[in-house]
DNA sequence: CGCCTTTGACCAGCGC
DNA sequence: GCGCTGGTCAAAGGCG
């Protein structure tokens, strides 16, 4: 099902760009911001639905580019590698969710079934509202480490990116029933997110009948609870494999 | 008492 | 080398 759902997502997506390409060729070309600093790149390997991977989530806020003729190099080398050798030597997979809260909460915790120990707190350049890290409770055997952040788009969804794969069971692994609940929840809500995250980034490039399209294709998604619960069990299990490996 | 958060200091990578 | 930035450390204090 999931990869069946991948599939219609990436026609779709073709189909979208095709015509975005017959329309106006060059508003595909606007140009990805290249992040100055290091960074992960975005890899989503826990949530293979693809509904926010591709894009990076760096809003394209066009600032002047001064110096334009490095930029085929320094694209060529994003999409080949961008941190050569030691990222694909020890795999912390990275994945990022979108949990919506509000805007008046300004404690920065994801409920996720674990239990985590905040290390840090730093406010970064590119997002007024402060970073917080945590550190799975049960390190340093359990490696995992996440980072909540405040979207800086959209200040009613938090960003957390997790990083690695958790060697143990969630705490609550005891009562099945509950941890099942508690995934596919998540779930669930991410995946409302996602599409209406979808929506929103192909609105700021393009109107109408993409609009439109999208909208349907999230609707249709999301409406059908039948859908959406059948998903979500079918990713809360492949994520309960992958923690016990 | 044990575990947690807070927060300034410290460290490492990067560009100039 | 220096400054900027993101990430981490660790002392201090809070809480149940």
């Amino acid at each position: 099902m999931l990869a069946r759902v991948c599939e219609s997502y990436n026609e779709l997506h073709n189909h979208l760009e095709k015509l975005q390409s017959r329309q106006s060729p060059e508003i595909e070309q606007t140009d990805i911001p290249i992040k100055k600093r290091k960074q992960d790149p975005d890899e989503f390997l826990g949530f293979p639905i693809g509904l926010s991977s591709g894009k990076t989530e760096n809003s394209s806020s066009n600032e002047d580019h001064h110096h334009h003729h490095q930029q085929h190099e320094q694209k060529n080398q994003l999409l080949s590698c961008k941190r050569p050798v030691t990222d694909s030597f020890n795999k912390a997979k990275v994945s990022t969710v979108y949990v919506p809260t509000e805007t008046s909460d300004t404690s920065l915790t994801v409920k996720d079934g674990f239990q985590w120990r905040k290390y840090g707190q730093k406010v970064t350049r590119d997002n007024p509202s402060p970073r917080a890290y945590f550190r799975c409770s049960f390190a340093p055997s359990c490696p995992v480490k996440k980072k909540v952040q405040r979207s800086a788009e959209d200040p009613s969804l938090l960003v957390a990116t997790y990083e690695g794969t958790h060697n143990h069971l969630g705490p609550n692994a005891s009562e099945g029933d509950a941890t099942s609940q508690g995934g596919s929840s998540t779930v669930t809500l991410d995946l409302v997110n996602g599409c209406h995250r979808l929506a929103l980034e192909k609105n700021e490039r393009d109107n109408t009948m993409q609009e439109v399209l999208i909208q349907q294709m999230a609707s249709s998604l999301t409406k059908d609870s039948k859908f959406t619960a059948a998903l979500a069990a079918a990713i809360s299990g492949r994520l309960m494999e992958q923690s016990r490996t």
